[in-house]
DNA sequence: TCCGCAACTTGACACCGTGTCAAGTTGACA
DNA sequence: TGTCAACTTGACACGGTGTCAAGTTGCGGA
């Protein structure tokens, strides 16, 4: 809170009667970005796909492309989960609304007679949500080193592999 | 540091004659539960694998039901990742160990010919190792609420999915 | 039997970060 | 000119980690 206060040129006392704790000014924080860089807009693309392969592609895609975005904010939050019960809530919704494109792409691959045998709409969904976590993408863009674009290809590939049924 | 200390019956100073800082219990607490969970012998039994693919299923299997014995732990030590050198390079070591297993998989399944066209070792190894970590574990038993059989089924399927060549 | 030592205890303190409180300053606007 | 909101300075509480000093206890060897 010092050093964000700092950086703002103002002082620590004056930031914290604009958030009242270290968890309000994270979630203000993810707000605010997500209106700056258009979460929505990003996201709604996957929404015109023609079909279920396709709007999980491009949802991959969207979801995939913003988590750089919010890594730093996302990060922060992250850390004091188990510490706050409001960034905990926060993350969690944050968490939700991916979750809920995901299950889109999945009802979609559902309808077209593709989900793979064996996996109902909710496993599906958990094993695509799995594979898009910030964690994941973390541990191959960073520890492992890959670029952006490596990142998307492979896990467009496994998500599809995951849960779409292979054409013959 | 002191709810351990009053946990163990002894003064919070005789905890930290023994353990200079909580780092250090950390990693002692690893090491200890390695021991006694026999880690070695765990991870060991993929090592006999007659081909390639067993021996990813077999290490998926081993690691994968060692990571909830651990969990406790690993939760506390990756949760002062970011503020404790030491801690880090614990943690890293750990997971560099978990990788190591995933690569020798790899290569197995490369000698057979069977290395999905597209990947090299590092590359599926990189994949593997993701596909294991710890918080992917979390997000399904966890979060997704699924069970230990259930997690170790589908992460086998998606880890052989992820780089062995279908058979024709 | 007693000395010495290692393990432990009690109780204090420093430091850092979050969050709170009180009192004073500044500047815009009615 | 008075008021009010935004801000400042400076203090403090609290919890957690880590440190320090001085005292206690019990055991094994001379």
């Amino acid at each position: 809170m010092s050093d964000i206060a700092k950086q703002a040129g103002i002082s620590r006392q004056a930031l914290y009667l604009h958030f009242p704790t270290r968890a309000d000014l994270l979630i203000a924080t993810t707000r605010h970005l997500d209106e700056v860089k258009e979460v929505d807009t990003r996201l709604a693309a996957s929404r015109a796909a023609g079909s279920g392969r396709e709007r999980l592609a491009l949802f991959v895609e969207a979801w995939g492309n913003y988590i750089p975005e919010i890594h730093g904010v996302a990060c922060a939050l992250m850390a004091m989960q188990d510490s706050d019960e409001e960034a905990r809530n926060a993350w969690a919704n944050r968490m939700q609304a991916v979750r809920e494109g995901c299950e889109a792409a999945v009802e979609m691959i559902e309808n077209d007679g593709l989900l793979v045998p064996g996996l109902n709409r909710k496993t599906a969904t958990d094993l695509i949500w799995t594979l898009l976590s910030v964690r994941n993408w973390e541990q191959l863009r960073q520890d492992c080193g890959w670029s952006q674009d490596d990142y998307i290809a492979a896990t467009k590939r496994l998500a599809e592999l995951a849960i779409v049924t292979p054409e013959h």
